[in-house]
DNA sequence: AACTATTTATAAGA
DNA sequence: TTCTTATAAATAGTT
């Protein structure tokens, strides 16, 4: 599907890999959100990246519900069963609602006739947001922890900047306060 | 991908559904298995069929260990979270006013000669992203009311800015990881 | 279940 | 990188 076959096994340039990873796991994750709608069936998919990070999928249940459908076919043990249900169940507690949400939206654009692929775009791209956003807060606050230890250039426009940075701060604060 | 064009909503025929089920299925799970060939990562899809039979695929773990995997996932990060928030708290519980966050943010700084500018780039990055966020929440919301009928503007301009803040982001994560 | 006409995905290239 | 383009691959409708 490119300018050249490919062969099936590990892509060995480190780039290339990375990149080829991106473009597929989109695609993958569109494919998935395709069959989910077009053949009506619910579906999950996760993938870890080499980095451990997480990308998931899923259809109208909660994730809960689903990995729950997926012991029910399963034989899993009881006890493991139970401590997984209550795991999860826990963890996305707070989620529920969102799901809620986007199956009541889907509902009403159903209605409305709107495009499904741009909301579910929308959704994901709030996803994926967050996920960024999570991650410059938690590199802010490392290093505004001094948690990050060997910074090697010299700063010099510092001074030049403070007022500018106090601004910023003051907002920060805001913010912060708004959130606790 | 077929001699017509199809549009994203439950095909009504039910053969053509059937059909379009299988041929979807194993398209997604072909895609999925070379996914994590090509580019050596750990995934896992399930499908629930309208009858309720379950398909799968998943790499090497077991779909236990997958399952398990994605719950120590949640719970890392539910840890972090949690962690950077008590230091957080603890660090700024006493600070009232933004000139003593700004004295405090300073004096960290300067105690361990970290890059100012990185800093500040930072909490500007921070707010870009959160006004995105807030973009990105407040077409959704319209859309969940149904107010909104014409939004290819604003996508093209979220898209826009969605690849702008990744950039970014990414540069950001760079330099912190270049001075880890 | 095969067969294509087309659309879609994507590997390389710019 | 990001955008473009040539080509491989998937698949909708057909036989």
């Amino acid at each position: 599907m490119g300018r050249g076959k490919v062969e099936l096994k590990r892509i060995q340039d480190k780039v290339s890999r990375q990149v080829s990873f991106t473009k597929r796991r989109n695609g993958l994750m569109k494919k998935a959100h395709e069959l989910s709608v077009l053949c009506d069936v619910d579906l999950a998919v996760f993938v870890f990246s080499g980095r451990n990070k997480l990308y998931e999928f899923s259809t109208g249940d909660s994730m809960p519900d689903i990995l729950k459908r997926y012991e029910d076919h399963k034989h899993a043990d009881e006890a493991v069963r139970r401590t997984v249900r209550e795991e999860l169940t826990l963890q996305y507690r707070n989620v529920r609602t969102a799901d809620e949400l986007t199956e009541m939206t889907q509902r009403h654009l159903n209605e409305h006739k709107v495009q499904q692929a741009d909301v579910s775009e929308l959704f994901q791209l709030e996803k994926q947001i967050e996920a960024n956003l999570q991650q410059v807060r938690t590199i802010k606050t490392k290093l505004m922890l001094g948690v990050v230890k060997n910074l090697q250039e010299e700063q010099k426009q510092l001074r030049q900047d403070k007022r500018l940075m106090e601004g910023k701060v003051a907002n920060e604060l805001r913010i912060w306060e708004r959130n606790n």
